[in-house]
DNA sequence: TATACACACTCTAACGTTTTCGTGTTGATA
DNA sequence: TATCAACACGAAAACGTTAGAGTGTGTATA
C-alpha cells in the first residue's frame, strides 16, 4: 500500500524546502530554472498531486458543489444532474448529490450541514414539495447570509432573492395547448398537481390563458388536480370515465401515459378521438405507444445554466448582487398523439 | 454576511484555551463541568459547526464516497444512486457522481483525481462500457494499491479482486426464459447487446441454459446483438420482420418496448401472438401498453448494498483482505406482456 | 570600496482541528 | 509540613498546503 507522497516528501528527497518545491510546481520565477526542473521532473516521475484537503483548508475552497433534487428516479432531475455534472467536470468542480425525497426536513438539515462543515461552495437546489407547501425558506435564507451562492432550479420561490433557472412554463403549456385548439379541439382536460408545486400552478396558467386567447370557455370540471401521488393512477381513471374532452394535457410524463391508458381501455382511439400532450424529457412517451407528444423542459439546458451561474458566481470576487433568472424555452415535441 | 464560527472565536470569547474547547465539545471529561456547560451552551448559541476540512485534513478521511456510472438518464443507475445515496447519508457519507458517460477516459481521469486528491475515501464503481471493452483496470488497482477500499457494482470484471455487488443476471433470464417455456413459447428470440457487456453476456448465458434444460434447441439466428445503440430501433424492426418467433426478452428496457411496438405494427398481437420480457426497474415496461413483464434488477438493493459494504471496509480498521460478493436476487415481475 | 539590488531560496505564520504532553492548583495523606 | 495524586486546564505539534516576509549570495553601479 502506496502512501500518498506529498510536498515535504519531495523536499526531503531534493534537499529543498516545502516551499521551494510548492513555489517549483507553480512555476514560480522566484525559484531558479534548474531547480523548477528538477522538481517538476521528480513530482511528475512520483505522481504527486496536492493535497486538496489542505489546499481547501488554505483558501477555504472545496471546489464541491451541492445539488438538491426532489428526487432522482425521474426523468428531468436526472437530466438536470447530468447538466450540472457536466458542467461542473468542466471546470473542475465536484457535484455533491442530496435527494430530499419531497422532504422539508431532510432538505434543511442536510442544507444546514452542508454549508457549517464547509463542505460545499455552493448550491443549486430544486424545492421539495413539502417545503413549497410550508413555505419555510429560512435554510435558504441562511445560506445566503453565509455568503454562500445559492441557485435554485425548476422549483422555485419568489419569496428568496437568488439566481436561478426556469422554464418558461406556462408559455410552454400555453404552446402546447393553443397547438391542440389549433388543431380543433375543443374541450381540453388538464391533469395537474396542486397549486403549491410552482411549476404545477404556472402551467394551470398558460393553460387558462391559452383557453381564454382562443374563447374557449373555462370548464373548471375538465381540470383534475392530483392531490394523492400514491393514488394518481386511479384518480386519472375515474375522471376519464365521468369526464368527456377531445384532448388532454397531463402536467407531467406519467399523467400523460396513464390517461392514455385508461382512455385505450374504454376503446377511445390516440389521437383520433382524444390528443394527448405531457411535459417530459424522458423515454416515457417517447416509446409510448402511439407515441405522446411532448413539451420539452430541456433539463440538461437547465442543470447547465445553473452550474454555470453558480460557478461564475463562485469565481468572481463582486459582491454583486445582481441576481439573474434565466428562463430556458420549452420545445414542443409533436408526436402520434396529437 | 456572517463569518462561520470557529474554535478560536469560542476560546476567546470565553478566555479558554482552544484546546479547552474542542474538548470540551467532545465532552471530555478532561474538563470540569462547569467549563464544559458553558461552552457547549455558547457553542450551541453560536450554531457551532465543525470545519469539515480542518477534520479532514487532520484525520485524513472526508466522509465521501465517489459513485462512478456510466449513464445517469438510466432507470437502473438512477435506482443505484438512490439507495447508494440513501445509506451514505444514514451513516454521516457524502455522495461524488461521476458520470463517466461509458468513456474509459473520464472513468480513469476523474478516479485518480478522486484518489490522489484524497477528494474521497472510497467508491463504488459500474464499469464503463469502454473500459469493458479494453480490459485495462489498471486505474481499479492502482486504487486498492493506495489503500482505497473499492465496491464493484453490476458492471463488474474478475480481473479486479474487490468487494462486489451483482445481480444474479444468468438466473434472472434463466427465470424469464423459463417462464415464457412453460407458457408454451417455443421459438424465443433475444436481443442483446455485445458480449463484453459482462451482464449482457451473462443474460445470454441464461438464455441458452434454459433452452438447453427445455431441450429446445438453440437457434443462433434468434439472437439478436446490438452493436450500436444509436440504430438499435433500426435493427430491431430489422430484426422484427425478418425473424419469426412466438416469445421475445430485451436485455434492458427499451429493447423489449422497441420490440413491441414493432411488432404491433405488424399487427400482431401482444401478448396472444408473442410474449415479452425486459429487464428494468422502471417505468417504460410498467406504463406501456399492453404492460411488460419485467426482470427487476432492485438497483436500490444493490446500491445500498454496495454503500454499506464501502462504509464497512471504511469503518473497520482490519486490514482484512476477505472480499465478498454479494448477489442480490432478481425478481420476475409478470406483467400483461406475458 | 561602499551601496544597491536582483536572484534563489528559506522561514514562518496561517487555515481549524485534534491530541499528547505539560503544568499549576487543590486537597488528602503520612 | 512535605509528598503525591487528582483535577482542570493550556501549550504545542501535527495534518499539507500557500504566500509574504526575510536572508545570504553575487554582480553591477556610483
Amino acid at each position: 500500500m502506496k502512501r500518498k507522497i506529498t510536498l515535504k516528501d519531495i523536499a526531503k528527497e531534493l534537499d529543498v524546502s516545502i516551499s521551494t518545491v510548492s513555489k517549483a510546481l507553480k512555476n514560480s520565477n522566484e525559484i531558479g530554472f534548474d531547480t523548477r526542473e528538477k522538481v517538476q521532473a521528480f513530482a511528475k516521475l512520483y505522481n504527486y498531486k496536492p493535497n486538496n484537503i489542505a489546499v481547501s483548508l488554505q483558501n477555504s475552497r472545496t471546489k464541491h458543489i451541492a445539488l438538491f433534487i426532489p428526487e432522482i428516479v425521474h426523468d428531468f432531475f436526472t437530466t438536470v444532474l447530468k447538466g450540472v455534472e457536466e458542467v461542473a467536470h468542466k471546470n473542475g468542480y465536484n457535484v455533491l448529490v442530496c435527494v430530499s425525497n419531497e422532504s422539508f426536513e431532510k432538505e434543511v438539515l442536510s442544507m444546514e450541514m452542508f454549508a457549517r462543515g464547509g463542505i460545499v461552495d455552493g448550491f443549486i437546489i430544486s424545492l421539495s414539495k413539502e417545503t413549497q407547501l410550508k413555505e419555510d425558506y429560512n435554510h435558504l435564507i441562511e445560506i445566503e447570509n453565509q455568503g454562500m451562492p445559492l441557485v435554485m432550479i425548476d422549483r422555485i420561490t419568489d419569496k428568496v432573492i437568488s439566481d436561478k433557472v426556469i422554464v418558461d412554463d406556462m408559455r410552454g403549456s400555453y404552446t402546447a395547448i393553443s397547438h391542440l385548439i389549433n388543431q380543433g379541439r375543443k374541450r381540453i382536460a388538464l391533469i395537474t398537481t396542486e397549486d403549491y408545486i410552482s411549476v404545477g400552478s404556472l402551467r394551470k396558467k398558460g393553460y387558462k390563458k391559452a383557453l381564454a386567447d382562443h374563447d374557449i370557455e373555462l370548464d373548471e370540471r375538465l381540470i383534475l388536480t392530483i392531490n394523492n401521488i400514491e393514488d394518481s393512477d386511479k384518480a386519472i381513471e375515474k375522471f376519464i370515465r365521468e369526464t368527456t374532452f377531445d384532448a388532454v394535457m397531463g402536467v407531467n410524463d406519467v399523467f400523460a401515459v396513464v390517461a392514455m391508458k385508461a382512455l385505450q381501455n374504454q376503446g377511445r382511439k390516440i389521437p383520433e378521438d382524444v390528443a394527448i400532450i405531457g411535459f417530459s424529457d424522458g423515454k416515457l412517451l417517447k416509446y409510448a405507444a402511439p407515441t405522446i407528444s411532448a413539451v420539452n423542459q430541456h433539463g440538461d439546458e437547465m442543470g447547465k445554466a445553473a452550474a454555470q451561474m453558480l460557478i461564475d458566481r463562485l469565481e468572481s470576487d463582486k459582491e454583486a448582487e445582481n441576481y439573474k433568472t434565466t428562463v430556458i424555452t420549452t420545445t414542443l415535441i409533436e408526436r402520434e398523439s396529437t
